[in-house]
Order: structure tokens, then C-alpha cells, then sequence
DNA sequence: AATCAAGTTAATGTCTGACATTATAATTTA
DNA sequence: TAAATTATAATGTCAGACATTAACTTGATT
């Protein structure tokens, strides 16, 4: 992230090394061949891997680099090791199928700027379900929304029906994506959160207008409900804001 | 050195119990240990980590181990490692930085879904830089466009001057999360990219535009920033559309 | 025969030591 | 001073031995 060659237009970096994100060290041509031998033998959830030992004479590489390769792919949950039972595919790996690791760092000063993620992606989101929906999640997502002012107005925990509320939206959007990116988002927003103010209940003031973006969603208006979406997220925003300026930190 | 064992006045410990530390297993101890090591130390962003080895004797674990727990760290990208520098801290490491791993399944029919998801963190961005920027960040902006014109029209591989234009744009939005989501979804793309289709030189057409995009956001127009860009994300999705309709896949 | 206990074994987990590779640091040379 | 060369210190890799563990096998008991 160096800006130092702002100024630095390198006449010679013809061929510049293209920076592609090197996974580890570089176990990728490891993982690589792997995905290969896997793909070749159809190895499928559940299916065993070779040993250790095996891959490492096949590929003409230590076993210490296969290691590396597999825990690695451990980490990002693909497989799953043990001691006997060796190696197992806990995902299905394929050629066709990448995996990406996204490693955000998040800070406690940083509830705005995840905050600030998460809005562009949450009104898309609505834009595109109001687009794509059919009209069964058109009906899911406004039972999804009486079920949420129920539990609401019973003064119960709503976070559950929120959440499963923002998930229909989500589906109906048709592209996983906006799902996994959102949902780990707000993991990562609730697991700063908690830390200093206990149980989030924030955005509590915004389940009153979930009913109109579920209307507008199943209307298929997708105008309307990024706005309702975009000012349900100025509302959580400005409560993020008071509370970092709050009591204290 | 280890103060673990300074309060501990165990009964039982009448043998000289050498094998304090309870390796648990995976690396976790071991991250746990350096974490506080660091931590202790001070060591900031930049910072050197002591060698793998001399880690090793500190903790009383053979190398490898050590070795398995720095990669993982790297995978995480909190650290990087380097031949003869050495591990140097990318990121904070403490009890208030979270670092969320992030797994997302890219399927290679999913170029198109990669995109919806990058294209509205990308507006925004440009949004928010209009708006958060420095003069300086402006000026710097400017002149990336410039030299992304320069090399385009020369002839020469852009895409290293297009990433720097767009990492200038995202610096001056004030919010690593730009950077570090976007960059990490065009890694994806480009993986899925790559492997059926050659290079990538998608969005070509577009870096006319960027020249343009630059002035409005230097100049803080946000809104214009924002079309600029929107209209930037439509050419290179109908080209994604174009090539998957295209000879065969 | 069915069930539980003990032993076997095949895989990962770990340590050690050696050597290869390479990016930085130090030195020499122009 | 600046460029080229050599040294060096760290990671990268390999190989072999041993430890650990959990699935598998076998045997004893009811």
C-alpha cells in the first residue's frame, strides 16, 4: 500500500510483476494440483483425501509443504483433518470453484466504517430482490415483516425475526453473495459491538419501517425500497454515532 | 520470560513439571502466546517479529509449529513475511482488533454475481471519496488517471495503473474497508476470470472515463462521481454478459 | 451372539537438523 | 557518490524420527 511510487512511473515496469494476492508462502501451486487430483478422482463431500505422505511423494514436494497446503485449506473450512481418519473434504472443491478468504480487519473505532460497508450492499441488495424476486418471496418477505412488528410489539427479542427477515430479502436478491458478504459484515459489526456494550439492540427504532420496504420490495419497486433501506441505515447510523459520542468507550 | 508459572504454586507440582505450557493441539496456543508476546512488546504496524526460530525456543515448540501459526496469520494477511526481513506485523494485533475471516464460494458462473456485489461497494466508494478526500488525495487521484491514460494509449498493460487509480480513490474515501473488500472480490473475479478466458482485459473500453471520474471526484461533485462510476460498472457488466454468451463456456 | 474392553495400527502432530533460496545489508570497485 | 559484488540472516523446503490419537481389530465376558 505504499504510495510512494505515486511519482515513480518506472519506464522499465513493462514487466512488472502482477501482484496477484499469493495465498502462503506459496503452497497455491500445491492447492492447485490438489484441486486437480480431486477433481480428477470426483472426490465429493465427505471423501478422504490421501495421506499426507502420499500427496507429498506424488506432487515431488516435502510433506511439510503439503501440510502447509492442507491446513491452509483447513483454515478456510474446505477440509476437515483428524488423526486417523485423516483428511476430508468438507467442501466441494473443484476447479471451477475458488474459494476466496476475505480477511477484514475490523477496529473498535471502526463501527462507522463497517457501518459504511454494509449500507451500499444492504440497499443494492433490496434493489435487485425487488428486481429479481418471484412472487412467492414476495409473499415470504412481507410475512417475514408482520412477523417481525409482532414480535416487536410483544417487546420481545426481535433480533431473530430481524434477522431472518433480512436473510428473505437476500434470497429473493438471487445472488448469494449479497447474503455472505452481509451477514459476515454484521458478525463482525455485533462481535465489536458486544464487546464493549453488551447485547447490540441497536436499530430497534427501524423495525417500524420494515413493513413498508417489505411492500415496496413485493411491489417490485425497487426506487422505493432502496430508499426506505437507505433510510433505515441512516437511523442505525446516527445511533452508532451517539453512542460512540455516549456515556464513554 | 514465561511469568505463567510465578503465581502458580501447585500442590501437586512437587517434579519439576517441564512440560508447563499444555499444547492444546492446533496452533491457536501458540497464536495466543505471540499475541500477548507482541502485545507486551509493544510492536506495532511495520514492526519485526522476532525470527521463527528464536520464537520457537521462547515457546518451548519446535519450529514448524511456529511456522504453521505465522502462516496462518498470513493467510489471515495480519502479518507478512518476508525472506530476510522477516514477519512483520500488517495489521494491530490486540484484544480490540478483531480480524474476521471472511470465506466466500465463487462459482464460475458467478462473474455476474461478483460483480452486483463489487459494483455498489465501488459507487459508494467513490461517493464517499468525493466527499472525505484531502486537496492532496484529489491531486493524487488526478494524476493516477493521467498515467492510466498515458499507459493505455501507449499500448502497454494497464491494469497495474488502473489498480493504483482505484486504490487511490479508496485510500482517499478514509476507509480501508473499501480497499479491502473490493480488492479482495477483483481477486476472486480475476481467479474466475482467468482460468477459462485467458488474461483479463475486461473493462477496457471504460478507462476513457476514468479521466472524468477523477475530476469529479477531486472536485467533491459526489453525485457526478457516482454516475461516472455507475456507468463505468454498466459497460463492464454487459461485457461480462457479453463474453459468457459469447463462443462457448 | 452381543457387548464391552484391550490392543493394533494408520494417519496426523511435532521435533530436529540440514540445506536451498533470497532479500537485505555490507563491502568493494569504478 | 553510485553501481556492482559479496555476505549474511532470515524464511522456504526437505527428510527422518518419534509422539499422539482415534478408528479398527481382536478377544474376553456375560
Amino acid at each position: 500500500m505504499t504510495d510512494a511510487d505515486a511519482t515513480s512511473k518506472g519506464p522499465t515496469s513493462s514487466r512488472e510483476a502482477l501482484d496477484h494476492l499469493e495465498q502462503s508462502g506459496d503452497s497455491r501451486d500445491v492447492l492447485e494440483a490438489l484441486s486437480v487430483m480431486i477433481e480428477r478422482a470426483k472426490l465429493g463431500v465427505g471423501d478422504r483425501l490421501p495421506p499426507e505422505i502420499e500427496i507429498a511423494k506424488k506432487l515431488n514436494v516435502g510433506r511439510s509443504k503439503v501440510r502447509e497446503a492442507l491446513i491452509a485449506w483447513q483454515n478456510m473450512g474446505i477440509v476437515t483433518r483428524n488423526k486417523k481418519a485423516g483428511t476430508r473434504l468438507a467442501a466441494e472443491v473443484s476447479a471451477n470453484a475458488i474459494h476466496m478468504p476475505l480477511t477484514l480487519k475490523l477496529e473498535a473505532e471502526s463501527l462507522l466504517r463497517t457501518h459504511a460497508v454494509r449500507r451500499p450492499l444492504e440497499i443494492e441488495a433490496v434493489r435487485v430482490a425487488a428486481k429479481q424476486m418471484t412472487e412467492q418471496q414476495g409473499l415470504i418477505i412481507v410475512a417475514r415483516a408482520a412477523e417481525l412488528m409482532a414480535v416487536y410489539e410483544a417487546g420481545e427479542d426481535w433480533r431473530g425475526a430481524d434477522h431472518r427477515f433480512h436473510s428473505a430479502i437476500h434470497e429473493a436478491s438471487g445472488n448469494p453473495l449479497f447474503e455472505q458478504l452481509i451477514r459476515q459484515i454484521q458478525d463482525g459489526f455485533n462481535a465489536i459491538y458486544e464487546a464493549p456494550f453488551g447485547q447490540p439492540h441497536l436499530g430497534q427504532a427501524t423495525i417500524p419501517l420494515h413493513p413498508e420496504l417489505a411492500r415496496a420490495v413485493a411491489k417490485g419497486d425497487g426506487a422505493t425500497a432502496a430508499k426506505v433501506m437507505e433510510r433505515i441505515m441512516e437511523m442505525v447510523e446516527a445511533e452508532v454515532i451517539a453512542i460512540m459520542e455516549g456515556p464513554d468507550v
